[in-house]
Formats: structure tokens, C-alpha cells, sequence
DNA sequence: AGTGAGGCCTGAAAGC
DNA sequence: TGCTTTCAGGCCTCAC
């Protein structure tokens, strides 16, 4: 589910906790992809100084000196309720209650998002986090940034675009999207990639991502925001689970890479 | 070092 | 209808 657009809604939906304090936290499942650090129990009348995005995930800042980190994995999602509002459902792995009324769930079914906590200078140090390619919204992302990083790569530059050491934010949803946005087809290798089109691949990241960001995401299967409501980019998807049906007239195909299904129109991607 | 397959999980949808 | 199979938006580990 959640890429970068989903992110960066469900940060948007978190606002009004900054500046609040955490007054309980209870974990119901303790595995989740990895195992949420015990100490993040500790936290008690500690406040809220910023809520961040970084690539996919989602970082609180506290005044303790330390970091909540969240990731979503693919299904996970942290839903903010009212107290009075708050009901359990199946798969709610996580809770966090703040002193101005709210209470914040993470639920994931397939439970392959994580949950970390530590100090700001250990969770800085991550290796999930150090090792992010430039942020997929970032004005620093440039196609010649790109192009030096896969001037040298074999791999198909929809695989590329899913490498998170590379661009941070983008998966396989909007990979195609950005591609067919681009123009440029999904099988091109990076090595075999023009300048201009390393530039026009990022133009197209941002165009898209924002777009998406600006109708709350996209909700295929299960993805709403903090508030519970849905996103609408789905339904501008141009290839995206399209198979078959036509964008400007040419059939969608739809083609397996790396075990990842990639949707793109070939006589418009070259 | 770079590449590509496999695996972690559950649930919805498709197939029989 | 109900059981079984397939597939899913992420990403880490490991063999080559």
C-alpha cells in the first residue's frame, strides 16, 4: 500500500498530536516485521516536538532525546481517533495515547511494517535510514543525480526507481505511473539512459507524486488516511492495474519484473 | 559489488 | 456455497 503520497497524507493527518504529550503506550503485538523495542513502553508525559516523512517513513520527535519510528510496510496504517471515538479492531498492533484526547492505532494485517524506538543519535544512525537515496520530493533530486547513480546499471530502470538507496519514496504503483508519465519504458536499463531522460524522469516523479499527494493518496485495497477517510488517485491511474484498457488510445500491457507486476504502454514508452 | 530469487504475513478475489 | 489457489502497494537476506 503506502508509498510516498500515503505518507505523506498520513503525516499530514497527524498534525494535530505535535506538540501534545504521549500519557500510555500499549503494544498488543509485540512482532511485528521486527520487534518493538520494549523501552518505548518507558515513555510516559514526554511531548511530541515533530512529526517527519523520510522516504516511506514516518519518524516522531521527542523531547527525551528520542525517536519513534514508524514504517507501514504493506498494510499498515496508523489511524487517529478521538478517545470518546475509539473502538479495537483485529489487527491493531499498536497504541498511543496523547493528553489532549487522542489515541493513535497502528494497525497492520499482514504485519510487515515495523515499529522502532531509541534515541535520536541511534535512530539517525539506522541503517534503513542512512542508507536513503535522496528523497523522492526533494528539490535536490536531479536527473543528473540519477543519471551518475545508474549510468553503470543493467537493471531495469522500473527496478531502479523501487531502490530506496536511490530515490527515496517511490513503489510499485507509482513507478509505472512515473514511467509512463516519462514516457520511457519500463525494461530501458539504467546504463541506457540518456540525460534527458534521467531528467525527465525525475520532472515526472515530482508531477506525479504531488498529484497524488494532492487527492490523499491512492487507496487500492485498504489505504485511508489518520481520519479514516479515502484517497482519490486511483482513479487517475493511467496504466496502473489497467491491463488491457487504452490510455490515449494504445492497449495497456502488463509484464512481470522481478516478481513485481509493471503496467506501461509500449507504443508510447520507448 | 551487483544482481535476482525467496520469504515474511494476512486477506480479498478469482478459480474450481 | 465453500474450499483452494493466487495475488497484493515493501524490503531484507542470502546465494551466485
Amino acid at each position: 500500500m503506502p508509498e510516498l503520497p500515503e505518507v505523506e497524507t498520513t503525516i499530514r493527518g497527524l498534525k494535530s498530536i505535535v506538540g501534545s504529550k504521549i500519557i500510555n503506550i500499549k503494544i498488543n503485538t509485540s512482532k511485528l516485521r521486527y520487534f518493538i523495542p520494549k523501552s518505548i513502553l518507558l515513555i510516559n508525559n514526554v511531548r511530541i516536538t515533530k512529526i517527519k516523512r523520510k522516504g516511506k517513513f514516518i519518524i516522531f520527535y521527542l523531547q527525551n532525546k528520542h525517536s519513534i519510528v514508524f514504517h507501514l510496510g504493506m498494510s499498515g496504517r496508523l489511524r487517529l481517533y478521538k478517545k470518546i471515538e475509539f473502538k479495537h479492531n483485529k489487527h491493531d498492533h499498536f497504541l498511543l495515547k496523547t493528553n489532549n484526547g487522542k489515541i493513535l492505532i497502528f494497525n497492520d494485517p499482514r504485519r510487515f511494517g515495523f515499529i522502532d524506538y531509541g534515541l535520536h543519535k541511534i535512530i539517525d544512525s539506522r541503517k534503513y535510514l542512512i542508507s536513503l537515496g535522496i528523497d523522492a520530493l526533494s528539490t535536490t533530486l536531479s536527473g543528473p543525480y540519477l543519471f551518475f547513480k545508474i549510468s553503470k546499471s543493467i537493471v531495469p530502470i522500473k527496478q531502479i526507481l523501487l531502490n530506496q538507496t536511490i530515490i527515496a519514496g517511490i513503489g510499485n504503483i507509482y513507478a509505472s505511473e512515473i514511467l509512463f508519465n516519462a514516457k520511457i519504458s519500463p525494461l530501458k536499463r539504467g546504463k541506457d539512459l540518456k540525460l534527458y531522460q534521467c531528467n525527465m524522469i525525475c520532472k515526472s516523479t515530482r508531477k506525479i507524486l504531488k498529484k497524488a499527494i494532492n487527492s490523499g493518496g491512492s487507496t487500492l485495497r485498504d489505504f485511508v488516511a489518520t481520519d479514516g477517510t479515502l484517497g482519490n488517485f486511483q482513479n487517475n491511474f493511467k496504466v496502473y492495474d489497467r491491463e488491457g484498457k487504452k490510455v490515449s488510445g494504445k492497449v495497456v500491457k502488463k509484464i512481470i519484473q522481478y516478481g513485481r507486476s509493471t503496467y506501461f504502454c509500449p507504443f508510447i514508452q520507448k
